[in-house]
DNA sequence: ATGGTCGGCTCCCGA
């Protein structure tokens, strides 16, 4: 049975609901996991999501600021919600599928905090928070191993040479950090993660989800880096299908930053 | 540890 499973930091679903209504016209997938929604349960814009058939929502929501949320076609058995690093924030969410063909399936939508400018946690609290963040989340991991799980998000680190754009001149660069990358290569050893991306576009292929507002020739000097993740648990690996980058999506009319993550899978 | 541009709790802060 196909599952194909959409994973986009939207950057604020209000402002971008139009974009998202397209990428649903489009691709339709069967979930779409969202990040940085920005607005409270009561803000969001769910009759467009219902209108196209997504009528089960899983979200977690704070004033302006994170929030993530799962749309889904499929009816959720469970909800789930974690904070790691030691704040309130609204940065993960999880549901296990009840009926359809993921059925049992447990799916995580996470976002890992940026963390600031400067890669010194005693200099920036930030950073010393999307280490701790990162050190949970691998407490919780090898604590708890999955199975038949889906990890989705925006992790804010690009762990491999080729997720970035110059691996030398990124070293010092936050996203990039051996005390990020370290981190997140320990987390998918620790749970037996599979990387779902790379398995169908291996190093040293240069893959990007995110290019910087900040470069008004991003697409020319190209300069991204692949922050946003799709993993799944060891006893999955064997149903992944083709996985996409959604690149255009990031000259439609007022983009995100990032780009859409498409996963398919053959269960 | 350049500066650049976005979003929202908007003349600032987080990304």
């Amino acid at each position: 049975m196909p599952l194909k499973i959409a994973s986009w930091n939207i950057n604020s679903v209000r402002l971008r609901i139009d974009l998202v209504s397209r990428l649903l016209d489009e691709e339709r997938p069967d979930v779409i996991c969202l990040q940085e929604t920005k607005c409270l349960e009561g803000q969001f814009p769910l009759s467009a999501f219902n209108a196209r058939g997504y009528t089960n929502a899983a979200m977690t929501c704070q004033k302006g600021y994170h929030g993530v949320a799962i749309l889904s076609r499929q009816p959720f058995a469970e909800i789930d919600r974690y904070r790691f690093g030691g704040k309130e924030d609204a940065r993960h969410i999880a549901v296990v599928f009840g009926e359809g063909p993921a059925k049992g399936i447990t799916l995580h939508n996470f976002y890992v905090p940026a963390g600031g400018d400067i890669p010194d946690p005693d200099l920036n609290p930030k950073f010393a928070h999307k280490l701790a963040y990162l050190d949970e989340m691998r407490s919780w991991t090898a604590a708890k191993p999955g199975a038949q799980t889906i990890l989705v998000g925006d992790l804010n680190v690009a762990p491999l040479p080729d997720d970035v754009w110059s691996h030398k001149q990124m070293l010092g660069v936050v996203s990039h950090t051996p005390a990020e990358t370290d981190r997140l290569l320990a987390i998918q050893e620790r749970g037996g993660w599979v990387d779902a991306v790379r398995k169908n576009k291996p190093e040293p292929e240069r893959v990007y989800t995110w290019w910087s507002y900040r470069s008004p020739n991003w697409e020319l000097s190209d300069r991204g880096r692949r922050l946003d993740h799709v993993w799944v648990t060891g006893d999955l690996d064997a149903t992944v299908g083709e996985t996409s980058i959604l690149k255009g999506a990031r000259s439609w009319e007022r983009p995100s930053d990032h780009v859409p993550l498409i996963a398919n899978f053959d269960l």
